[in-house]
DNA sequence: AACTATTTATAAGA
DNA sequence: TTCTTATAAATAGTT
């Protein structure tokens, strides 16, 4: 009867439930990801005004790129979440706001202290990582995103094998679903 | 007929659209930030499962309290963080010997800054200590790593897919290692 | 803490 | 990317 657009009636096919489970598909996870990123932000923002609630988020994104969302600043955050675990350093939580010369040097002092502690931590560190020797296993949160162009040829064909150790295991899951009885007969 | 409880039905009157503004009744702010609290600590949880991120949230309750949430783990994220951050505070290192009482504030924030990245290099050390203590942690990439036995027949295709892909980037970079020349001329 | 009527978030599709 | 829509999920007010 009336000239409705039946051209942009019912459209969208609306939400589905999903199980909650990594998202194999790079553009999937992508959109999901900016969607998600989207909601956390507005629900931690919408905490922070209906309760006066100090909020900091960070994240990376599934490209490693870093994100951060802080009421009312991140360093402001941050700041007070250390300070409360800081009491190994009481002359840090002694400060006054305006800050007396007298504690700026101690303060200096105790920074100089706790940077040398820091590099001692970071070599052991290093020597850690090295001995792991699998760089791109601990960095990528899908390692099968992993980028070959970058690696050494060990790295190479250790994580060759890795993805042919998988293939396999996705080719034994297909013959399970396909002749499920076939399967277990092969496995006993 | 039946002894259903009728006493129990039909008890709430159902939510109601909210302005996002300051809670003034405490009692109600603290329910509402638990409800909430929770809620942004299980959407964070679901992103980094679905999207493989890595999230960090910080916050205060309206009485002070300080919360965390963190996956993999809190420290890791804020140590990714700053690590990437880092170049922003190159005046952390550059200390005059003679400080103004106007650094003050700022020599405060660079302690507060590294005296995190100790802990954190800290404790990312620990973790890696007992990552080599247990070889199987190492081989088992993550805990959300693909499991083909329960995927569907259409997931295990994309999986498939996405694995043979990769299969022949590394075969492609094993090749430019190998035959630098060979390779340049093939891409030209 | 438990219960629901609603509002809000969001998966799929265009 | 952005919009739409059906539906899943979160949650405000009440008990």
């Amino acid at each position: 009867m009336s000239p409705i657009k039946e051209t942009n009636r019912r459209r969208g096919k609306g939400r589905k439930k999903i199980e909650i489970k990594p998202i194999l598909n790079a553009g999937s996870r992508k959109v999901c990801f900016s969607k998600r990123r989207q909601g956390l932000f507005t629900k931690a923002n919408e905490l922070c005004i209906l309760c006066g609630t100090e909020v900091v988020i960070l994240f990376f994104s599934p490209a490693g790129k870093p994100f951060s969302y802080g009421h009312p600043s991140m360093e402001n955050v941050v700041d007070r979440f250390l300070m409360n675990d800081g009491a190994a350093l009481p002359s840090a939580r002694a400060i006054p706001t305006a800050a007396a010369a007298d504690h700026c040097e101690e303060i200096k002092s105790s920074l100089t202290y706790w940077m040398d502690c820091l590099e001692t931590e970071k070599r052991r560190r290093s020597q850690l990582e090295a001995a792991l020797k699998e760089p791109w296993l601990i960095s990528k949160p899908f390692w099968w995103d992993a980028d070959p162009s970058s690696m050494s040829m060990q790295e190479l064909v250790e994580y060759q094998n890795i993805l042919l150790q998988q293939l396999h295991n996705v080719a034994r899951a297909e013959e399970q679903l396909c002749f499920p009885v076939l399967a277990v007969r092969t496995n006993s």
